[in-house]
DNA sequence: GTCTATAATTGGATAGAC
DNA sequence: GTCTATCCAATTATAGAC
Protein backbone atom coordinates (compact mmCIF):
# COMPACT_ATOMS: atom_id res chain seq x y z
CA UNK A 1 0.00 0.00 0.00
CA UNK A 2 2.69 2.50 -0.38
CA UNK A 3 2.03 4.06 -3.59
CA UNK A 4 -1.74 3.48 -5.24
CA UNK A 5 -1.26 0.28 -7.53
CA UNK A 6 -0.23 0.76 -11.43
CA UNK A 7 -3.88 0.53 -13.28
CA UNK A 8 -6.25 -2.06 -12.20
CA UNK A 9 -8.36 -1.02 -9.71
CA UNK A 10 -9.12 -3.06 -6.79
CA UNK A 11 -9.17 -6.53 -6.49
CA UNK A 12 -5.75 -6.68 -8.60
CA UNK A 13 -2.72 -8.57 -6.70
CA UNK A 14 0.67 -7.10 -6.91
CA UNK A 15 3.53 -8.51 -8.62
CA UNK A 16 4.93 -10.57 -6.37
CA UNK A 17 2.27 -12.53 -5.71
CA UNK A 18 1.26 -12.57 -9.78
CA UNK A 19 4.87 -14.20 -10.27
CA UNK A 20 3.96 -16.46 -6.89
CA UNK A 21 1.28 -18.03 -8.70
CA UNK A 22 2.75 -18.55 -12.00
CA UNK A 23 5.01 -20.56 -10.03
CA UNK A 24 3.14 -22.18 -8.98
CA UNK A 25 1.47 -23.43 -11.95
CA UNK A 26 4.44 -23.77 -14.18
CA UNK A 27 7.08 -25.25 -11.66
CA UNK A 28 4.19 -27.77 -11.12
CA UNK A 29 3.36 -28.61 -14.63
CA UNK A 30 6.66 -28.84 -16.15
CA UNK A 31 9.43 -28.86 -13.17
CA UNK A 32 11.93 -26.35 -12.01
CA UNK A 33 14.26 -26.73 -14.67
CA UNK A 34 12.21 -26.23 -17.71
CA UNK A 35 10.02 -23.92 -16.31
CA UNK A 36 11.84 -20.61 -17.95
CA UNK A 37 11.66 -17.50 -16.05
CA UNK A 38 10.89 -15.97 -19.33
CA UNK A 39 7.59 -18.20 -19.22
CA UNK A 40 6.79 -17.87 -16.39
CA UNK A 41 6.85 -13.90 -16.37
CA UNK A 42 4.61 -14.18 -19.66
CA UNK A 43 2.01 -16.34 -17.83
CA UNK A 44 1.81 -13.83 -15.33
CA UNK A 45 1.66 -10.77 -17.26
CA UNK A 46 4.78 -9.20 -15.27
CA UNK A 47 8.00 -8.04 -16.62
CA UNK A 48 10.86 -10.54 -16.79
CA UNK A 49 13.21 -8.36 -14.47
CA UNK A 50 10.97 -8.62 -11.75
CA UNK A 51 11.63 -11.90 -11.20
CA UNK A 52 15.08 -10.91 -9.86
CA UNK A 53 13.92 -7.80 -8.77
CA UNK A 54 11.91 -9.42 -6.23
CA UNK A 55 12.93 -12.87 -5.71
CA UNK A 56 17.13 -12.31 -6.39
CA UNK A 57 17.03 -15.16 -8.17
CA UNK A 58 15.22 -18.09 -9.71
CA UNK A 59 16.25 -19.99 -6.84
CA UNK A 60 14.68 -17.82 -4.13
CA UNK A 61 11.58 -17.62 -5.97
CA UNK A 62 11.39 -21.42 -5.90
CA UNK A 63 11.96 -20.92 -2.44
CA UNK A 64 9.33 -18.53 -1.69
CA UNK A 65 7.03 -20.55 -3.44
CA UNK A 66 7.52 -23.42 -0.99
CA UNK A 67 7.33 -21.12 2.10
CA UNK A 68 4.06 -19.34 1.36
CA UNK A 69 2.07 -22.81 1.22
CA UNK A 70 4.07 -25.41 3.44
CA UNK A 71 3.82 -22.96 6.87
CA UNK A 72 -0.03 -22.88 7.08
CA UNK A 73 -0.50 -26.36 5.75
CA UNK A 74 1.79 -27.75 8.79
CA UNK A 75 0.52 -25.03 11.20
CA UNK A 76 -3.30 -26.68 10.05
CA UNK A 77 -2.10 -29.88 11.31
CA UNK A 78 -0.45 -29.26 14.55
CA UNK A 79 -3.56 -27.43 15.40
CA UNK A 80 -5.94 -30.09 14.65
CA UNK A 81 -3.25 -32.29 16.93
CA UNK A 82 -3.87 -29.90 19.87
CA UNK A 83 -6.93 -29.61 19.69
CA UNK A 84 -7.46 -33.61 19.42
CA UNK A 85 -5.32 -33.55 22.51
CA UNK A 86 -7.10 -30.98 24.63
CA UNK A 87 -9.97 -33.08 24.37
CA UNK A 88 -8.89 -35.96 25.29
CA UNK A 89 -7.29 -34.40 28.13
CA UNK A 90 -3.58 -36.15 28.66
CA UNK A 91 -4.79 -39.64 27.21
CA UNK A 92 -3.63 -41.10 24.27
CA UNK A 93 -5.51 -40.35 21.13
CA UNK A 94 -7.04 -42.91 18.77
CA UNK A 95 -5.14 -43.54 15.57
CA UNK A 96 -8.11 -42.63 13.36
CA UNK A 97 -7.98 -39.51 14.89
CA UNK A 98 -4.41 -38.60 14.47
CA UNK A 99 -3.80 -40.15 10.78
CA UNK A 100 -6.87 -37.72 10.11
CA UNK A 101 -5.21 -34.59 11.57
CA UNK A 102 -2.09 -35.38 9.98
CA UNK A 103 -3.33 -35.99 6.19
CA UNK A 104 -6.83 -34.00 6.42
CA UNK A 105 -5.33 -30.21 5.83
CA UNK A 106 -2.78 -31.81 2.69
CA UNK A 107 -5.22 -33.98 1.51
CA UNK A 108 -8.36 -30.91 1.41
CA UNK A 109 -5.56 -28.62 0.13
CA UNK A 110 -4.84 -31.71 -2.96
CA UNK A 111 -8.42 -31.69 -3.62
CA UNK A 112 -8.86 -27.85 -3.89
CA UNK A 113 -9.43 -27.81 -7.90
CA UNK A 114 -10.50 -24.25 -8.50
CA UNK A 115 -9.30 -23.44 -11.94
CA UNK A 116 -6.13 -22.03 -12.44
CA UNK A 117 -6.40 -18.65 -12.55
CA UNK A 118 -3.75 -18.16 -15.44
CA UNK A 119 -2.89 -15.61 -18.06
CA UNK A 120 -1.74 -12.05 -17.14
CA UNK A 121 -5.54 -11.54 -16.17
CA UNK A 122 -6.66 -10.22 -12.89
CA UNK A 123 -9.43 -10.84 -10.55
CA UNK A 124 -10.06 -13.67 -8.65
CA UNK A 125 -6.48 -14.92 -8.23
CA UNK A 126 -7.34 -14.47 -4.50
CA UNK A 127 -5.32 -16.53 -2.22
CA UNK A 128 -3.20 -18.51 -5.86
CA UNK A 129 -6.32 -20.16 -5.57
CA UNK A 130 -6.35 -24.18 -6.47
CA UNK A 131 -4.15 -26.24 -3.95
CA UNK A 132 -3.76 -28.97 -5.69
CA UNK A 133 -1.04 -27.65 -8.04
CA UNK A 134 1.18 -26.76 -5.32
CA UNK A 135 0.67 -30.17 -3.95
CA UNK A 136 1.73 -31.97 -7.46
CA UNK A 137 4.58 -29.28 -6.96
CA UNK A 138 5.18 -31.12 -3.77
CA UNK A 139 5.29 -34.30 -4.90
CA UNK A 140 8.13 -32.97 -7.35
CA UNK A 141 10.20 -31.31 -4.97
CA UNK A 142 10.50 -34.94 -2.96
CA UNK A 143 12.16 -36.36 -5.51
CA UNK A 144 14.30 -33.02 -6.11
CA UNK A 145 18.13 -34.15 -4.95
CA UNK A 146 19.13 -30.02 -5.00
CA UNK A 147 20.58 -29.81 -1.80
CA UNK A 148 18.49 -26.57 -0.78
CA UNK A 149 15.48 -28.17 -1.76
CA UNK A 150 16.03 -31.26 1.12
CA UNK A 151 16.90 -28.88 3.35
CA UNK A 152 14.10 -26.84 2.76
CA UNK A 153 11.40 -29.10 2.83
CA UNK A 154 13.43 -30.80 6.26
CA UNK A 155 13.31 -27.71 8.07
CA UNK A 156 9.15 -27.34 7.67
CA UNK A 157 8.84 -30.50 8.26
CA UNK A 158 10.61 -31.39 11.14
CA UNK A 159 8.76 -29.63 13.54
CA UNK A 160 5.29 -32.28 12.55
CA UNK A 161 6.76 -35.16 12.27
CA UNK A 162 7.95 -35.04 15.75
CA UNK A 163 5.15 -34.23 16.71
CA UNK A 164 2.66 -36.73 15.29
CA UNK A 165 5.46 -39.27 16.28
CA UNK A 166 5.08 -38.56 19.87
CA UNK A 167 1.30 -38.81 19.60
CA UNK A 168 1.57 -42.06 17.68
CA UNK A 169 4.02 -43.64 20.15
CA UNK A 170 1.71 -42.94 22.79
CA UNK A 171 -1.63 -44.02 20.85
CA UNK A 172 -0.04 -47.38 20.22
CA UNK A 173 2.10 -48.63 23.11
CA UNK A 174 2.25 -51.86 22.03
CA UNK A 175 4.15 -51.12 18.68
CA UNK A 176 7.88 -51.00 19.50
CA UNK A 177 9.73 -47.83 18.63
CA UNK A 178 11.33 -49.24 15.39
CA UNK A 179 8.95 -51.08 14.02
CA UNK A 180 6.48 -47.89 14.39
CA UNK A 181 8.70 -45.88 12.82
CA UNK A 182 8.86 -47.82 10.23
CA UNK A 183 4.93 -47.95 9.74
CA UNK A 184 4.82 -44.14 10.01
CA UNK A 185 7.09 -44.48 6.65
CA UNK A 186 4.50 -46.48 5.07
CA UNK A 187 1.85 -44.63 5.93
CA UNK A 188 3.30 -41.55 4.53
CA UNK A 189 4.04 -43.07 1.82
CA UNK A 190 0.74 -44.40 1.01
CA UNK A 191 -0.89 -40.63 1.81
CA UNK A 192 1.92 -39.56 -0.69
CA UNK A 193 0.55 -41.63 -3.12
CA UNK A 194 -2.69 -40.78 -2.53
CA UNK A 195 -1.95 -36.73 -3.11
CA UNK A 196 0.67 -37.14 -5.75
CA UNK A 197 -2.31 -38.50 -7.68
CA UNK A 198 -4.11 -37.34 -10.99
CA UNK A 199 -0.83 -37.77 -13.35
CA UNK A 200 2.00 -39.19 -11.08
CA UNK A 201 1.72 -42.16 -10.51
CA UNK A 202 -1.73 -42.95 -11.02
CA UNK A 203 -0.61 -45.53 -13.83
CA UNK A 204 0.35 -48.11 -11.73
CA UNK A 205 -2.75 -47.72 -9.61
CA UNK A 206 -6.02 -49.46 -10.85
CA UNK A 207 -7.43 -47.11 -13.55
CA UNK A 208 -10.64 -46.80 -11.20
CA UNK A 209 -8.89 -44.77 -8.57
CA UNK A 210 -9.65 -41.57 -9.79
CA UNK A 211 -9.35 -38.01 -8.16
CA UNK A 212 -13.36 -37.00 -8.79
CA UNK A 213 -13.17 -38.63 -4.91
CA UNK A 214 -14.23 -36.13 -2.06
CA UNK A 215 -11.56 -35.95 0.38
CA UNK A 216 -14.13 -37.29 2.91
CA UNK A 217 -14.35 -40.04 0.99
CA UNK A 218 -11.26 -41.01 0.39
CA UNK A 219 -10.35 -40.36 3.86
CA UNK A 220 -13.02 -42.81 5.11
CA UNK A 221 -11.39 -45.69 2.92
CA UNK A 222 -7.71 -44.59 3.53
CA UNK A 223 -7.97 -44.17 7.50
CA UNK A 224 -9.00 -48.00 8.24
CA UNK A 225 -6.33 -49.39 5.62
CA UNK A 226 -3.84 -47.74 7.49
CA UNK A 227 -4.66 -48.01 11.23
CA UNK A 228 -5.01 -51.70 10.49
CA UNK A 229 -0.82 -51.68 9.46
CA UNK A 230 -0.13 -49.37 12.20
CA UNK A 231 -1.81 -52.05 14.72
CA UNK A 232 -0.77 -55.40 12.42
CA UNK A 233 0.36 -57.94 14.30
CA UNK A 234 3.94 -57.49 14.88
CA UNK A 235 6.48 -60.19 12.87
CA UNK A 236 8.36 -62.52 14.72
CA UNK A 237 11.17 -61.88 16.97
CA UNK A 238 14.14 -63.33 14.62
CA UNK A 239 15.09 -60.31 12.44
CA UNK A 240 16.16 -63.33 9.69
CA UNK A 241 14.32 -65.61 7.66
CA UNK A 242 10.74 -63.96 6.33
CA UNK A 243 11.74 -64.73 2.70
CA UNK A 244 9.36 -66.36 0.48
CA UNK A 245 9.16 -69.32 2.20
CA UNK A 246 7.81 -68.00 5.86
CA UNK A 247 4.44 -69.80 6.98
CA UNK A 248 1.15 -67.56 5.49
CA UNK A 249 0.53 -66.09 9.05
CA UNK A 250 -2.61 -65.28 7.89
CA UNK A 251 -5.15 -63.13 9.73
CA UNK A 252 -4.59 -63.30 13.43
CA UNK A 253 -5.43 -60.22 15.38
CA UNK A 254 -3.14 -60.58 18.35
CA UNK A 255 -0.80 -58.09 19.54
CA UNK A 256 2.10 -58.84 21.15
CA UNK A 257 2.59 -56.38 23.80
CA UNK A 258 6.36 -56.48 23.98
CA UNK A 259 8.43 -53.03 23.67
CA UNK A 260 11.39 -52.95 21.26
CA UNK A 261 12.06 -56.01 19.56
CA UNK A 262 15.60 -56.79 18.57
CA UNK B 1 32.40 -56.99 -32.22
CA UNK B 2 32.85 -55.51 -35.51
CA UNK B 3 36.19 -54.63 -35.42
CA UNK B 4 38.66 -54.83 -31.91
CA UNK B 5 37.81 -52.34 -29.30
CA UNK B 6 40.14 -49.36 -29.18
CA UNK B 7 42.64 -49.30 -26.65
CA UNK B 8 41.12 -51.26 -23.37
CA UNK B 9 41.48 -55.15 -24.00
CA UNK B 10 38.99 -57.61 -22.19
CA UNK B 11 36.40 -56.19 -19.96
CA UNK B 12 35.24 -53.04 -21.37
CA UNK B 13 31.93 -52.27 -22.31
CA UNK B 14 30.63 -50.76 -25.55
CA UNK B 15 29.72 -47.22 -25.75
CA UNK B 16 26.46 -47.46 -26.16
CA UNK B 17 26.38 -49.26 -22.69
CA UNK B 18 29.00 -46.69 -21.36
CA UNK B 19 26.44 -43.82 -21.91
CA UNK B 20 23.56 -45.99 -20.67
CA UNK B 21 25.49 -46.16 -17.16
CA UNK B 22 26.45 -42.68 -16.93
CA UNK B 23 23.27 -41.39 -17.99
CA UNK B 24 21.32 -43.75 -15.04
CA UNK B 25 24.12 -42.47 -12.21
CA UNK B 26 23.60 -38.45 -13.54
CA UNK B 27 19.97 -38.87 -14.02
CA UNK B 28 19.07 -39.75 -10.87
CA UNK B 29 21.72 -37.39 -9.07
CA UNK B 30 20.64 -34.31 -10.40
CA UNK B 31 17.54 -35.20 -12.96
CA UNK B 32 16.61 -35.26 -16.51
CA UNK B 33 17.30 -31.53 -17.29
CA UNK B 34 20.32 -30.40 -14.59
CA UNK B 35 22.39 -33.46 -16.59
CA UNK B 36 23.84 -32.51 -19.09
CA UNK B 37 25.17 -34.29 -22.56
CA UNK B 38 28.66 -32.59 -21.78
CA UNK B 39 28.77 -34.12 -17.87
CA UNK B 40 27.35 -37.40 -19.58
CA UNK B 41 29.61 -37.66 -21.76
CA UNK B 42 32.40 -36.79 -19.59
CA UNK B 43 31.32 -39.22 -16.95
CA UNK B 44 31.35 -42.21 -19.30
CA UNK B 45 34.44 -41.25 -21.07
CA UNK B 46 32.92 -41.17 -24.69
CA UNK B 47 33.11 -38.19 -27.24
CA UNK B 48 30.08 -35.15 -26.89
CA UNK B 49 28.65 -36.73 -30.32
CA UNK B 50 28.34 -40.56 -29.41
CA UNK B 51 24.87 -39.93 -27.55
CA UNK B 52 23.37 -38.16 -30.71
CA UNK B 53 24.59 -41.38 -32.65
CA UNK B 54 23.31 -44.03 -30.42
CA UNK B 55 20.49 -42.66 -29.45
CA UNK B 56 19.12 -39.92 -31.49
CA UNK B 57 18.64 -37.31 -28.70
CA UNK B 58 18.40 -36.92 -25.25
CA UNK B 59 15.22 -38.18 -25.45
CA UNK B 60 16.01 -41.37 -26.75
CA UNK B 61 19.03 -41.95 -24.43
CA UNK B 62 15.77 -41.86 -21.70
CA UNK B 63 13.75 -44.14 -22.74
CA UNK B 64 16.73 -46.44 -23.49
CA UNK B 65 17.82 -46.26 -20.19
CA UNK B 66 13.87 -47.21 -19.07
CA UNK B 67 13.78 -49.85 -20.90
CA UNK B 68 17.15 -51.52 -20.34
CA UNK B 69 16.31 -52.38 -16.79
CA UNK B 70 11.81 -52.07 -16.56
CA UNK B 71 11.35 -54.89 -19.16
CA UNK B 72 13.56 -57.68 -16.87
CA UNK B 73 12.15 -56.25 -13.80
CA UNK B 74 8.40 -56.44 -14.79
CA UNK B 75 9.42 -60.08 -16.18
CA UNK B 76 10.57 -61.15 -12.89
CA UNK B 77 7.45 -60.16 -11.17
CA UNK B 78 5.37 -61.96 -13.29
CA UNK B 79 7.64 -65.34 -13.00
CA UNK B 80 7.39 -65.06 -9.48
CA UNK B 81 3.56 -64.58 -9.69
CA UNK B 82 3.17 -67.44 -12.43
CA UNK B 83 5.62 -69.29 -9.53
CA UNK B 84 3.11 -69.10 -6.66
CA UNK B 85 0.27 -69.73 -9.36
CA UNK B 86 1.76 -72.81 -9.96
CA UNK B 87 2.01 -74.13 -6.73
CA UNK B 88 -1.78 -73.03 -5.71
CA UNK B 89 -3.08 -75.31 -8.43
CA UNK B 90 -5.71 -72.66 -9.26
CA UNK B 91 -6.55 -71.57 -5.13
CA UNK B 92 -6.11 -67.85 -4.33
CA UNK B 93 -2.74 -67.26 -3.11
CA UNK B 94 -2.43 -65.92 0.36
CA UNK B 95 -2.24 -61.52 0.29
CA UNK B 96 1.61 -62.11 1.74
CA UNK B 97 2.94 -63.76 -1.25
CA UNK B 98 1.87 -61.87 -3.74
CA UNK B 99 2.75 -58.54 -2.31
CA UNK B 100 6.01 -60.83 -1.96
CA UNK B 101 6.06 -61.69 -5.61
CA UNK B 102 5.31 -57.11 -6.67
CA UNK B 103 7.81 -56.10 -4.08
CA UNK B 104 10.79 -58.24 -4.00
CA UNK B 105 11.97 -57.80 -7.59
CA UNK B 106 12.20 -54.16 -6.97
CA UNK B 107 13.11 -54.21 -3.35
CA UNK B 108 15.78 -56.65 -4.10
CA UNK B 109 17.28 -53.50 -6.52
CA UNK B 110 16.61 -51.12 -4.69
CA UNK B 111 19.00 -52.59 -2.16
CA UNK B 112 22.00 -53.59 -4.66
CA UNK B 113 23.93 -50.78 -3.49
CA UNK B 114 27.76 -52.29 -5.44
CA UNK B 115 29.36 -48.93 -5.99
CA UNK B 116 28.94 -46.52 -8.99
CA UNK B 117 31.68 -47.76 -11.48
CA UNK B 118 32.40 -44.03 -12.00
CA UNK B 119 34.79 -41.91 -14.23
CA UNK B 120 36.05 -43.47 -17.64
CA UNK B 121 37.05 -46.17 -16.28
CA UNK B 122 36.75 -50.03 -17.43
CA UNK B 123 36.63 -53.01 -15.93
CA UNK B 124 33.60 -54.32 -13.64
CA UNK B 125 31.07 -51.93 -14.63
CA UNK B 126 29.31 -55.17 -16.00
CA UNK B 127 25.61 -54.94 -16.20
CA UNK B 128 25.74 -51.42 -15.25
CA UNK B 129 25.66 -53.10 -11.34
CA UNK B 130 24.29 -51.27 -8.52
CA UNK B 131 20.36 -50.79 -9.12
CA UNK B 132 19.73 -48.55 -6.48
CA UNK B 133 20.41 -45.89 -8.88
CA UNK B 134 17.79 -46.58 -11.16
CA UNK B 135 15.21 -47.01 -8.28
CA UNK B 136 16.18 -43.39 -7.77
CA UNK B 137 15.91 -42.10 -11.33
CA UNK B 138 12.37 -44.64 -11.31
CA UNK B 139 10.77 -42.25 -8.53
CA UNK B 140 11.70 -39.00 -10.20
CA UNK B 141 10.51 -40.41 -13.36
CA UNK B 142 6.86 -40.53 -11.72
CA UNK B 143 6.85 -37.48 -11.02
CA UNK B 144 7.52 -36.24 -14.23
CA UNK B 145 4.82 -34.39 -16.05
CA UNK B 146 6.42 -35.41 -20.13
CA UNK B 147 3.94 -37.11 -21.85
CA UNK B 148 5.97 -39.36 -23.33
CA UNK B 149 7.89 -40.56 -20.07
CA UNK B 150 3.89 -41.30 -18.86
CA UNK B 151 3.46 -43.05 -21.85
CA UNK B 152 6.76 -45.31 -21.46
CA UNK B 153 5.95 -45.92 -17.65
CA UNK B 154 2.29 -46.75 -18.43
CA UNK B 155 3.75 -49.21 -20.86
CA UNK B 156 5.82 -51.10 -19.08
CA UNK B 157 3.65 -51.37 -16.28
CA UNK B 158 0.00 -52.34 -17.10
CA UNK B 159 1.07 -55.96 -17.71
CA UNK B 160 2.27 -56.55 -14.14
CA UNK B 161 -0.55 -54.35 -12.61
CA UNK B 162 -3.35 -56.21 -14.17
CA UNK B 163 -2.38 -59.61 -13.52
CA UNK B 164 -1.29 -58.55 -9.82
CA UNK B 165 -5.08 -56.91 -9.37
CA UNK B 166 -6.65 -60.19 -10.25
CA UNK B 167 -4.62 -62.28 -8.12
CA UNK B 168 -5.12 -59.74 -5.47
CA UNK B 169 -9.08 -59.66 -6.79
CA UNK B 170 -9.17 -63.53 -5.99
CA UNK B 171 -6.89 -63.52 -2.72
CA UNK B 172 -9.44 -61.08 -0.98
CA UNK B 173 -13.01 -61.85 -2.01
CA UNK B 174 -14.36 -60.00 0.64
CA UNK B 175 -12.85 -56.90 -0.52
CA UNK B 176 -15.03 -54.96 -2.72
CA UNK B 177 -13.86 -54.23 -6.02
CA UNK B 178 -13.46 -50.46 -5.83
CA UNK B 179 -12.30 -50.73 -2.16
CA UNK B 180 -9.54 -52.97 -3.57
CA UNK B 181 -8.18 -50.48 -6.08
CA UNK B 182 -7.88 -48.13 -3.50
CA UNK B 183 -6.14 -50.37 -1.00
CA UNK B 184 -3.69 -51.57 -4.12
CA UNK B 185 -3.28 -47.69 -4.70
CA UNK B 186 -2.25 -47.03 -1.07
CA UNK B 187 -0.49 -50.24 -1.04
CA UNK B 188 1.58 -48.96 -4.20
CA UNK B 189 2.23 -45.77 -2.59
CA UNK B 190 4.07 -47.82 0.75
CA UNK B 191 6.18 -49.24 -1.57
CA UNK B 192 7.24 -46.78 -3.85
CA UNK B 193 8.01 -44.64 -0.47
CA UNK B 194 10.39 -47.07 0.65
CA UNK B 195 11.96 -47.36 -2.39
CA UNK B 196 12.49 -44.24 -3.14
CA UNK B 197 14.25 -44.14 0.17
CA UNK B 198 17.14 -42.44 0.89
CA UNK B 199 17.52 -38.70 0.10
CA UNK B 200 13.75 -38.47 -1.37
CA UNK B 201 10.99 -38.37 1.06
CA UNK B 202 13.07 -40.02 4.07
CA UNK B 203 13.19 -36.59 5.59
CA UNK B 204 9.25 -36.59 6.69
CA UNK B 205 9.67 -40.33 7.76
CA UNK B 206 11.48 -40.79 11.30
CA UNK B 207 15.22 -40.85 11.37
CA UNK B 208 15.65 -44.39 12.76
CA UNK B 209 14.42 -45.85 9.27
CA UNK B 210 17.36 -46.07 7.60
CA UNK B 211 18.42 -47.56 4.06
CA UNK B 212 21.08 -49.91 6.11
CA UNK B 213 18.86 -52.83 6.67
CA UNK B 214 18.21 -55.90 4.69
CA UNK B 215 15.56 -56.36 2.14
CA UNK B 216 14.31 -59.97 3.75
CA UNK B 217 13.96 -57.28 6.49
CA UNK B 218 12.17 -54.66 5.26
CA UNK B 219 9.75 -56.74 3.68
CA UNK B 220 9.18 -58.68 7.39
CA UNK B 221 7.70 -55.36 8.24
CA UNK B 222 5.96 -53.83 5.25
CA UNK B 223 4.50 -57.35 4.26
CA UNK B 224 2.22 -57.46 7.63
CA UNK B 225 1.79 -54.00 7.41
CA UNK B 226 -0.09 -54.13 3.91
CA UNK B 227 -1.85 -57.47 4.99
CA UNK B 228 -3.31 -55.64 7.25
CA UNK B 229 -4.57 -52.91 5.25
CA UNK B 230 -5.35 -55.06 2.77
CA UNK B 231 -7.65 -57.52 4.89
CA UNK B 232 -8.69 -54.49 7.02
CA UNK B 233 -12.63 -54.07 7.99
CA UNK B 234 -14.39 -52.10 5.24
CA UNK B 235 -15.90 -48.75 5.76
CA UNK B 236 -19.64 -48.43 6.41
CA UNK B 237 -21.57 -48.70 3.60
CA UNK B 238 -22.77 -44.64 3.49
CA UNK B 239 -20.00 -42.85 0.89
CA UNK B 240 -20.77 -40.04 3.23
CA UNK B 241 -19.83 -38.23 6.51
CA UNK B 242 -16.66 -40.11 7.53
CA UNK B 243 -15.57 -36.67 9.07
CA UNK B 244 -13.60 -35.89 12.05
CA UNK B 245 -16.44 -36.44 14.19
CA UNK B 246 -16.81 -40.31 13.29
CA UNK B 247 -17.04 -42.58 16.17
CA UNK B 248 -13.62 -43.92 16.56
CA UNK B 249 -14.32 -47.51 15.83
CA UNK B 250 -11.53 -49.18 16.90
CA UNK B 251 -10.21 -53.00 16.40
CA UNK B 252 -12.78 -54.90 15.27
CA UNK B 253 -11.42 -57.81 13.19
CA UNK B 254 -14.99 -58.50 11.43
CA UNK B 255 -14.87 -58.78 7.57
CA UNK B 256 -17.84 -57.91 6.07
CA UNK B 257 -18.23 -59.81 3.04
CA UNK B 258 -20.38 -57.73 0.75
CA UNK B 259 -19.21 -57.12 -2.71
CA UNK B 260 -19.03 -53.69 -4.67
CA UNK B 261 -20.33 -51.42 -1.71
CA UNK B 262 -21.71 -48.21 -3.84
C1' DG C 1 32.07 -45.39 -35.07
C1' DT C 2 34.56 -41.74 -33.28
C1' DC C 3 36.15 -37.24 -33.20
C1' DT C 4 36.56 -31.78 -33.57
C1' DA C 5 34.42 -27.79 -34.32
C1' DT C 6 30.59 -25.19 -34.54
C1' DA C 7 25.91 -23.97 -35.34
C1' DA C 8 21.51 -22.58 -33.30
C1' DT C 9 18.92 -21.84 -29.20
C1' DT C 10 17.84 -20.82 -24.89
C1' DG C 11 18.59 -19.81 -20.32
C1' DG C 12 19.38 -16.67 -16.03
C1' DA C 13 20.89 -12.46 -14.79
C1' DT C 14 21.80 -7.30 -14.97
C1' DA C 15 22.57 -2.35 -16.30
C1' DG C 16 20.44 1.63 -16.58
C1' DA C 17 16.46 4.53 -18.34
C1' DC C 18 12.06 5.79 -16.67
C1' DG D 1 9.01 -0.80 -8.97
C1' DT D 2 8.90 -1.49 -13.72
C1' DC D 3 10.74 -1.73 -18.16
C1' DT D 4 13.98 -2.48 -22.46
C1' DA D 5 17.92 -4.19 -24.15
C1' DT D 6 21.70 -6.92 -23.68
C1' DC D 7 25.38 -9.86 -21.79
C1' DC D 8 27.16 -14.19 -21.11
C1' DA D 9 27.08 -18.96 -20.00
C1' DA D 10 25.42 -23.34 -21.17
C1' DT D 11 22.86 -26.36 -23.73
C1' DT D 12 21.48 -29.79 -27.62
C1' DA D 13 22.37 -31.07 -31.96
C1' DT D 14 24.92 -31.55 -36.38
C1' DA D 15 28.27 -31.23 -40.19
C1' DG D 16 32.08 -33.24 -41.88
C1' DA D 17 37.02 -34.98 -41.33
C1' DC D 18 39.14 -39.21 -40.02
Amino acid sequence: MKTAPKTRDIVNVNTRERILNAAEVLFAEHGFERASLRALTAEAGVNLAAVNYHFGSKAGLIRAVFERRLAPLNAERLNELAALERAARGGPLPPERIIEAFFGPVLRMSMDRRPAARGGSTQRDRGAGSGHRFIRLLGRAHTESRQAMRELLEAEYVEVVERFKAALTRALPQVPEKELAWRMHFTLGAMSYVIAGTDAVQLSASYEVRQSEHPESVMKRIVPFLVAGLTAPLPEAGERGAGANAPANGRRDDRNAERKAA
